[in-house]
Order: C-alpha cells, then sequence, then structure tokens
DNA sequence: AGCACGATGCTCT
DNA sequence: GAGCATCGTGCTT
C-alpha cells in the first residue's frame, strides 16, 4: 500500500478551499511485527485507531510540534499504517505558499504537509473514504522504475532487524532516465 | 551541503 | 521523567 499510494492524490477542504497535492514519499509501518511501529507495543490511547478498520487516518503529534498523517491500511485488528511524508502541492498552491509562512519547503516533509493542509489530530480517526474535508483520490500511474526505496527516517529506536528495512518509498520522476 | 541543537508538548512507563 | 515516525536556524566545511 506504501507503494501504491504513491501518485495518487491529497485532498483538503481548509475553509472551503480545495488544496491538493501528488502523494511522492511514504512509509511503511507494520505493527505488531515492526518495532519502529506505534502499535508494536500493543493497543494504547493515541494508536487505537490504527487497531481499526482501513482507510481511516491516524494523526498524531510528536516533538511538541508537528502532526502526521498516516493512513491505516490493515484489517480490523491488524495495526498496519503508512506515514505520508511528502506531497507534490497541485491545488491551492497560493494557500499553501501562505500557510507554510516563507519557510523552506512546501510540504517535502511529514509534519510540513500537515501545517500546510491544516491536519492535525482533530483529524484522527476520520474517513477518509467519504471524500469529505480529507481523502485520497485517483492521481497519475507511477512506474516501478521511478520508486526508489530506503531505510524510514528517525527510527533508530528501532530493534536493528527493522532499522534498515527499505520500507520508505519515494516517487522519482525521471529517475530511471537519469541513469 | 551538512551537522548540531533547541523548540515544545504529549505519550507511555 | 524520558524520549519522540520533525523542523528551522545558525554555524561549519
Amino acid at each position: 500500500m506504501a507503494r501504491r499510494l504513491l501518485g495518487t492524490r491529497l485532498v483538503r477542504i481548509l475553509d472551503g478551499a480545495r488544496l491538493s497535492g501528488i502523494i511522492s514519499e511514504t512509509e511503511a509501518y507494520m505493527g505488531g511485527d515492526d518495532s519502529a511501529s506505534h502499535a508494536f507495543r500493543g493497543r494504547t490511547p493515541r494508536n487505537q485507531v490504527m487497531f481499526g478498520p482501513p482507510g481511516y487516518a491516524y494523526v498524531y503529534f510528536v516533538y511538541g510540534m508537528h502532526n502526521m498523517l498516516n493512513v491505516v491500511t490493515g484489517e480490523e485488528d491488524i495495526p498496519w499504517a503508512v506515514l505520508i511524508r511528502a506531497i507534490e502541492p497541485q491545488e491551492g498552491i497560493d494557500t499553501i505558499r501562505t500557510r507554510r509562512n516563507g519557510r523552506n519547503g512546501l510540504c517535502n516533509g511529514p509534519g510540513k504537509l500537515c501545517q500546510a493542509l491544516g491536519i492535525d489530530r482533530q483529524l484522527n480517526g476520520w474517513d477518509l473514504t467519504r471524500g469529505q474535508r480529507l481523502w485520497i483520490e485517483a492521481g497519475h500511474d507511477v512506474a516501478e522504475a521511478d520508486i526508489r526505496t530506503s531505510p524510514r527516517v528517525g527510527i533508530d529506536y528501532a530493534l536493528p532487524e527493522h532499522r534498515n528495512l527499505h520500507w520508505r518509498f519515494e516517487y522519482v520522476p525521471e529517475q530511471s532516465k537519469r541513469r
């Protein structure tokens, strides 16, 4: 699912305006089998949405200032999720620029895109399949050759066997042609 | 271009 | 009380 979400369009309605971008970077988190996952040690108040059905948003707050958006992908009781790490802004770019307040990069980081689109914990548990407020829709096809994989970011606390899994996926168009 | 660090608040032990 | 699925600034190369 982390691969398949690349190229799809993340849409947010904020103050009646449509903001969107093409998902360009994701990470997979595999629940109880993955010590990098918030769900590794079982259900807690924070991570309970991940244990619910797929298609819902798991939004949490870290570092005292950043919200992170995940898509729950596992069936009920299987707490798999995909972290949305970056989007390529498409619609509402002026609003996004204003919301980012001139800082570096518009949506090239999980905290940045949440700030840009006004995504916070109020959307934790939001149904992403209903086409309201926040959802994901078809975008464009992504060739396998244009996907780069690498280790996940910021999970030094995970067990060694999970730390170096290439579960980060980036859509890098034209990568195949550059070499 | 690449570190180091502080900000800042919540979550879980 | 420790540490966090980060970002921006400010400094060094």
